[in-house]
RNA sequence: GUCCCCAUCGUCUAGAGGCCUAGGACACCGCCCUUUCACGGCGGCGACCGGGGUUCGAAUCCCCGUGGGGACGCCA
């Protein structure tokens, strides 16, 4: 039997990390297995879904290559599928009309409670009663009253619940349209969902689906609970804690094979490995090495895996990348060196596409003022002279490669007698206004001749206002 | 409150009874490399929640506590 896998958001929302996790590790085992992946769009509550969190999910998964195989299938599509069922379970007995008002709802629950039980319905419509004027029904499944169910889950092992704790859910509002749990099976059913892997937060509900889906006569498929992504206060994952739109991260500079590494190892580990690529991941995914404890997610060592991800990159997939953040941060990539050039330069120093733009900046643009620690320690007195002949040597370098440039420096020093430090360093700061910046011949090769030789003037100007 | 789940360094994790004086990674701190920054290398700091069992032997198995999380909706 071929392994078919889905990932049922419902679009209320942003495409989360959590969900995220969630998408990928489906999304694995099915590339894993040989099955399909099927995305489905669980959007049955009309008052809170909407095109833009619709947008935001397909948006997303195009972004992380999580492609599937079937759908989206959209579960407002399916409603008369939906009311076959339940207009089948209603003459079958195993469904019924509940006059219950929000009101009494509530009632009920607060006195569970305070009879220190769980709050929920009682069930006083299960076995009929008559339609109550202005009330429109809900349609409740009903559910056994008692036994057990036995989830058999591939990371919690065997878990039981006794029916008696479970109350008849809504299976339809008042308003006709079917609820979650209702939706999930029998779409589970139709599409041949053989595992349903999900966040750990619905293994409450596979109870209650487990026996829905025995109402239609449909054998359970196998199910995965996948722990949950914890922010660092170890509470659920919410906007507070980094649930942004998944699409938050790629404008950050980070590649979407890092967000799904360092997600991939959230929960799941194949020994030390830590850096993975899309197709180790696929190979070596399983479900058996998922572990059952919640994590906390961790925006440093992201962009750890994020910065691997870079520096194994290609400079020609990178390039197109920064051009984006340059343009971002309001600068004209093409006023600058070669990008490419500039990626291989600058990968080592950022971990992310957004850090590399940055520290690029004093390429593509003149930079403003010296950064006060590095021109107090190099362009003092003592700078004057070695910048004086720099000045001139490099004037002359036919050829304004890194080798090259980086041969006239080291023969200024050698000349002058001086260490590399002391000439190379208030060249630095001249040509970028800081202490720090690649190899001084690679420096000079991002900054440009033409640009090179007119901060050397600036700088060497700047000591003469020095005094 | 009731039910369900979980429990190894601050964080992610290895560990499926002896290989564990508990390994790796992030972060942090040193040192090395070096014209700077980074990359890289080396080293340091740092954990089996507690208590009972089982066993010759327990991080690993069982029980009880404790702690954390989740669910309990005409949300998904």
């Amino acid at each position: 039997m071929t392994v078919r896998t889905r990932f049922a958001p419902s679009p209320t929302g942003v495409l989360h990390i959590g969900s995220v996790r969630t998408a990928l590790f489906c999304w694995l085992y099915a590339r894993r297995q040989g099955g399909d992946f099927i995305l489905r769009i669980e959007d049955t509550d009309r008052e809170r879904s909407n095109q833009a969190s619709v947008d935001a999910i397909l948006d997303g998964m195009a972004w992380l290559g999580l492609a599937h195989e079937e759908g989206p299938f959209y579960q407002s599509r399916r409603f008369e599928r939906y009311g076959e069922v339940i207009e089948q379970w209603l003459a079958q007995g195993k469904a019924y009309r509940c006059y219950c008002t929000r009101e009494e709802l509530e009632t009920m629950r607060a006195e569970a409670m305070a009879r220190g039980g769980k709050p929920r319905y009682d069930g006083r419509y299960r076995n009929g009663g008559d339609p109550r004027a202005g009330v429109d029904p809900v349609i409740r499944f009903k559910n056994p009253l008692d036994g057990q169910v036995i989830v058999d889950d591939a990371v919690r092992g065997t878990v039981v619940f006794d029916n008696s704790e479970l109350d008849d859910l809504i299976i339809a509002r008042s308003d006709g349209t079917p609820t979650y749990n209702f939706t999930v099976i029998v779409d589970d059913a139709d599409m041949a969902v053989t595992h349903v892997i999900r966040g750990d937060d619905h293994l409450n509900n596979t109870p209650r689906q487990i026996n829905m889906l025995a109402a239609l006569g449909h054998p359970a498929p196998r199910y995965a609970h996948l722990p949950m992504i914890n922010g660092t206060d170890g509470t659920k994952l919410s906007k507070r804690h980094g649930a942004i739109n998944v699409l938050d991260y790629r404008d950050m500079g980070f590649l979407p094979e890092a967000l799904l590494n360092y997600l991939v190892r959230l929960g799941w580990s194949h020994g030390d490995q830590e850096i993975f690529s899309i197709e180790e991941m696929t190979a070596l995914f399983d479900l058996d090495a998922v572990n059952a404890a919640a994590s906390t997610f961790n925006f440093e060592k992201l962009k750890w895996v994020n910065h691997q991800h870079i520096m194994a990159a290609e400079p020609a997939r990178l390039a197109p990348l920064l051009a984006e953040q340059l343009r971002r941060q309001g600068l004209d990539p093409n006023d600058g060196p070669p990008l490419e050039y500039t990626v291989v330069a600058l990968k080592e120093r950022g971990q992310t596409m957004q850090e590399i733009a940055e520290r690029a900046h004093c390429y593509y643009e003149e930079f403003e003022a010296y950064d006060d620690k590095s021109a107090k320690q190099h362009l003092r007195a003592a700078a004057s002279e070695p910048l004086t002949a720099l000045r001139e040597a490099l004037a002359q370098v036919p050829d304004w490669t890194e080798q090259d440039t980086q041969a006239a420096v080291e023969a200024v020093a050698e000349t002058l007698a001086l260490k590399m430090g002391k000439v190379a360093q208030p060249l630095r700061v001249a040509l970028v206004g800081q202490a720090a910046s690649p190899g001084i011949g690679t420096t000079l090769v991002l900054v440009g001749r033409e640009r090179a030789l007119k901060r050397i003037d600036r700088a060497l100007n700047y000591l003469v206002t020095l005094g």
